[in-house]
DNA sequence: GTTTACGCATCCCCG
DNA sequence: ATGCGTAAAC
């Protein structure tokens, strides 16, 4: 074997024929943890091997974070540069080929992207402009509207179809929604926007229309690989049988049991469907799992087999010794997160790093009482799945003027920065866009426009600036973000003044991001196609160790040591949402399947016996359904007297007399400190540099005594 | 006639 | 925490 390929010793049987059958179609039927992504990027480092050259490769992934880890691989494992790989999403990469083919459908290159939030901005707006606020009976929201959208188009559905199945309460509104969809669509062609739904649609439009781009396209990318195939819905199944027309050479990886994106029209059975469209498609299966222990495989299979559905494959292990997976049943959230913090409190003492920790759950704020106990025990922790910082009020304020100077034809931003004015509200904003609508020298000088108002001191402040701004070549990025900044921190102080300063570093980390980027233009578009973690995150990201909170969806793909599922009553887990809708049902069945299989050594399923309700305060709550469904015998229930059991409690004695105010001690997170006082026979308070004065339980931590 | 301040219900998962 | 309607203030 050649040096350079030294590599593929790593793999085993099934996975070196994916890696080495490059050419014609080809089905990876991947199970969870049976080594997936590195024979994808083994694949990718081959073909490179083999003199393929790197721009001729596509990689489609869920996140556009994975595909370039995976491209870096690829490059270390050759010691080759791999970065001309092109990887992305189904939405990054229609956006960039839009820009380049979009004109053939009556898109210019620089059509403006709409993220969700805008896009119910939209709706918001046109149902106004409509009349079909003023109804008496209750008309959807804009959130409800923009699903509704969404489902029409990624599940190909008619407006009747959805309405009846899932929203009857809304049939009455049929034509009005129906109207209200048509303005919607001819509105977004006229001003050259895009939302994320027409990123994919156009893009297959062009593909479908010009049997010359798809000539073109299968040129550029001869060989197109995808991940998560069980996630993509129809609409990606086709974009992908058109850009492989011309060579066939299209490898797909997935999983029918862990398909949880069924909810925004993803639709597994493209996975079953990829025979039909590639003649000749070669199907192998990777069933080795590499990543858990038996028992902990075992209760997985176990949930799966209860599926309606029979899926394809069993996972086995060569890890065959394991504990059994521990379920604790708590009094209330309470005590479910006491157990939580002190179980991981006891792994980190016996050498289990944070980081290889995480507590799972359905939805983001079933972990808001964990986040309170483990702030108060100084747990470090990292929450996926929550609030993007893109979708916030301010940050959506700053990045709409940004907008407005780029595009002054963008009336949605427009709306949104004339409301945060002084003296302007809904009214006065419509009269404003009103006159700049009419307006043929608008691109070239809204300020004229604008001085028409001139009572409105504020509003003159923002045309001066938009004639800063539009000074083209004149200032870098950066520099016109901060010219906007110097102009909205006043309006930001006013406006978020309970909390101006924790929002304003969201803004600070912007500006400085900014810096990587050429154009305003390039800028926005990857903003709106990859939603940036907060600052916060970033930080704790290099620096400390830190436990993970995740919701089961965005903890897709990743692993730990141990993991705890929280929340496991009917109604969270599965979400009331699904309890009468069997298809949704299944998909929760594979969520919970996601979830376990996430785990390496050992897993904590936890049940509390009441829950908070807002409005109802705590009720009883019954064990999710998915845990009734396994024996018994494939799990443990943790019982009292063990959380008391001696060696813990020594252990905690042991601590407790040796600390006097003066001492120098070491912490695991917060390093080197002194004790300051002794507050009663379980609390010190140390001072730690790095931190400041920070109050210890010592039964739950581990300090270690300097001198 | 408009803007703004305040109290009220609602809130899943995501590119 | 956000989005809505209503009532007070400009």
């Amino acid at each position: 074997m050649r040096r350079e390929l030294e590599f593929l010793k790593e793999l085993n049987s099934a996975q070196l024929e994916v890696v080495k059958s490059v050419e014609g179609p080809l089905l990876v039927i991947a199970g969870a943890g049976s080594g997936k992504t590195r024979t994808l990027t083994c694949r990718m480092a081959y073909l490179v091997a083999q003199g393929v050259s790197p721009q001729k490769i596509l990689l489609l992934t869920f996140t556009r974070k994975a595909a370039r880890e995976m491209v870096e691989r690829a490059g270390s494992l050759l010691k080759i540069d791999c970065s001309r790989i092109m990887g992305g999403t189904f939405h990054s990469v229609s956006q960039y080929m839009l820009r380049f083919y979009g004109h053939l459908i009556g898109y210019p290159a620089n059509f403006t992207i709409l993220d969700r939030s805008d896009a119910e901005d939209l709706l918001h707006l046109l149902r106004n402009s409509l009349g079909l606020a003023e109804k008496k009976k209750r008309f959807p929201r804009k959130n409800t509207l923009a699903t509704i959208h969404s489902k029409l188009i990624n599940q190909k559905k008619s407006l009747e179809e959805v309405l009846s199945k899932e929203y009857p309460q809304f049939l009455d509104y049929f034509e009005e929604i129906e109207r209200l969809f048509i303005e919607y669509r001819n509105y977004k062609k006229e001003h050259y926007l895009m939302d994320y739904d027409d990123l994919l649609l156009n893009w297959l439009e062009v593909l479908k229309n010009f049997p010359q781009v798809r000539e073109e396209v299968g040129q550029r990318f001869e060989f197109l690989m995808v991940d998560e195939y069980q996630d993509t819905n129809s609409l990606q199944g086709e974009i992908i049988k058109y850009m492989a027309e011309r060579h066939q050479n299209v490898m797909v990886v997935g999983d029918d049991s862990q398909s949880i994106y069924g909810f925004r029209g993803a639709d597994y059975r493209n996975i079953f469907e990829f025979p039909k469209i590639f003649k000749n498609t070669k199907i192998i299966k990777l069933e080795e799992n590499y990543r858990s222990t038996q028992p902990i495989l075992d209760l997985a299979n176990a949930v799966i087999s209860n599926a309606r559905i029979k899926y394809t494959k069993v996972l086995y292990t060569k890890k065959k010794e394991g504990e059994k997976p521990i379920v604790f049943y708590a009094r209330d959230e309470a005590e479910s997160s006491k157990f939580v913090a002190d179980r991981i409190l006891e792994l980190t003492e016996k050498g289990i790093k944070l980081s290889q920790i995480a507590v799972l759950f359905r939805s983001a704020f079933h972990s808001f009482d964990l986040e309170v106990e483990l702030a108060k025990r100084d747990i470090p922790f990292v929450k996926f799945g929550g609030m993007k910082l893109l979708e916030s009020a301010h940050v959506k304020d700053f990045l709409s003027i940004l907008k407005i100077s780029t595009n002054p034809l963008d009336f949605l931003s427009w709306n949104r920065v004339l409301l945060l004015l002084e003296g302007i509200g809904p009214r006065t904003a419509e009269k404003i866009i009103n006159k700049l609508k009419g307006s043929t020298q608008l691109l070239f000088d809204p300020s004229t426009i604008i001085s028409q108002f001139s009572s409105l001191k504020e509003l003159q402040k923002f045309a001066l600036l938009l004639k800063e701004l539009q000074k083209q070549g004149e200032k870098t990025l950066f520099e016109k973000l901060s010219a906007i900044w110097e102009f909205y921190e006043p309006i930001f102080q006013r406006v978020y003044y309970e909390d101006y300063h924790r929002r304003e570093k969201d803004i600070e980390g912007l500006i400085a991001l900014s810096q990587k980027y050429e154009s305003a233009e390039e800028f926005l578009a990857d903003l709106a196609l990859e939603p940036v973690e907060t600052d916060e995150v970033e930080k704790k990201f290099d620096k400390e160790e830190y436990l993970t909170l995740s919701t089961v969806h965005s903890a897709k793909g990743l692993e730990w040591h141990t993991v705890f599922v929280i929340s496991l009553v009917d109604g969270r887990f599965p979400s009331s949402y699904s309890i009468n809708n069997e298809e949704e049902l299944e998909e929760e069945r594979r969520l919970f399947y996601v979830a376990i299989t996430r785990a390496r050594e050992r897993l904590y399923l936890i049940v509390p016996t009441t829950v908070y309700v807002p409005g109802e305060g705590k009720v009883l709550a019954k064990p999710s359904r998915f845990l009734k469904e396994i024996p018994p015998s494939l799990m443990k229930v943790y019982s009292e007297e063990k959380k008391e059991s001696p060696s813990i409690k020594e252990g905690a004695k042991e601590t407790q007399a040796e600390f006097k105010p003066g001492d120098l001690v070491k912490h695991p997170h917060f390093g080197e400190g002194e004790v300051i006082e002794v507050l009663d026979s379980e609390k010190i308070k140390v001072f730690f540099p790095r931190k400041g004065p920070t109050i210890l339980h010592l039964k739950y931590t581990h300090l270690e005594k300097l001198m």
